[in-house]
DNA sequence: CAACAGACCTGCATGC
DNA sequence: TGCATGCAGGTCTGTT
């Protein structure tokens, strides 16, 4: 699901494209979806606005114009944000399948209609993901009580990264870059990358890394983090995963002019050609039983590091 | 506080 | 074909 690139893509998109547009109804398919009251949501989100969008690593903070609340979406494992305009539809978030080509559909939990048929739809599959209200007074503690610095913000310096190691001395690198309470943004493909950028094994103890090593890590991370944003994020299509159905080339971000019935008739072309997707670029992750991009010599192997899949090349990682 | 297992959910691929 | 199992891009919570 996505990543700091991923919804760094979405953050950018929506900010073209949903602000002060006012809300006309809010519907709540899904009442768990909603942390807190699914009343009180309505009644702040029916007739606001959006007045801008922030992100903190994985979290998307919309800030609304009327009664001083921001909302707070995360996508999770499975979640989706399709803005759907009269011309066209605009998804980020959890890959894209053909039965996402239409919405809403079943996994649509929470819709909010603007005028003239646009609307924002949240789908989630696994119902991990949330939106929830919070006053604006509150989002410092809201935030800092799950998020460390954002990993592409100025404040995340080489020296945060030194330090923060320090703090999980004896667990692995990949479960330390994992961990949002220190660094908030990365998540399971960007570790991996990380890690093979910089020779480490993922599962390497934190305090067997030099300062200098980390050093490195510092930087592969804001490089691997902006070279996906660059490219729009990653999202597995479903024909990258399994050979037997179309393949919809599209992004960590997918939008097009098409009528939704070109879309199913297998005639997805992207509106914006200079957008890439970042899968092409992966140089580790999902790339199980190929030969390694860098040394040439090695398999790429799969196995189990914090707890997630975790691929490396036993030959040039140590 | 750090480290780690379990839980939350649903769908899909794989193997018997 | 049916059924069981394992896996999925995230993070809360509880235990030690």
């Amino acid at each position: 699901m996505p990543e700091l690139p991923e919804v760094e893509t979405i953050r950018r998109e929506l900010e073209r494209d949903i602000l002060n547009q006012r809300i006309g109804r809010v519907e709540v398919l899904a009442a768990k979806t909603i942390h807190g009251k699914t009343g009180d949501f309505i009644k702040q989100l029916t007739g606001n606005s959006i007045a801008g969008i922030d992100r903190w690593g994985k979290l998307l903070i919309f800030d609304l114009k009327k009664g001083g609340h921001k909302l707070l979406i995360h996508l999770k494992m499975t979640g989706q944000l399709v803005y759907k305009d009269t011309k066209k539809l605009v998804f980020g978030g959890h890959n894209i399948s053909e039965s996402d080509l239409v919405v809403p559909n079943r996994f649509t939990r929470v819709v909010l209609h603007f005028s003239n048929h646009k609307a924002l739809y949240f789908n989630d599959m696994r119902r991990f993901g949330f939106m929830k209200l919070v006053e604006e007074a509150d989002l410092g503690g809201v935030v800092a009580k799950s998020y460390g610095v954002d990993a592409l913000s100025p404040d995340f310096t080489e020296k945060y990264l030194q330090k923060a190691l320090k703090k999980r001395a004896k667990t692995t690198i990949k479960a330390a870059l994992l961990d949002q309470k220190h660094l908030a943004g990365i998540g399971n493909i960007y570790a991996d990358e990380v890690c093979f950028a910089t020779g480490i094994l993922p599962n390497r103890r934190v305090n067997t890394l030099s300062v200098s090593k980390i050093k490195e890590i510092y930087k592969a991370i804001k490089r691997v983090l902006n070279l996906a944003i660059k490219h729009g994020g990653t999202t597995f299509t479903s024909a990258r995963r399994s050979q037997a159905k179309p393949a919809y080339a599209l992004a960590g971000f997918g939008e097009a002019k098409e009528a939704q019935s070109q879309f199913l008739a297998g005639h997805f072309v992207r509106s914006d050609g200079a957008k890439g997707n970042f899968t092409q670029y992966l140089k580790v992750f999902d790339r199980t039983g190929q030969k390694c991009l860098r040394c040439k010599k090695g398999i790429i192997q799969k196995n189990r590091v914090a707890r997630r899949g975790t691929h490396f090349c036993q030959k040039c990682q140590k």
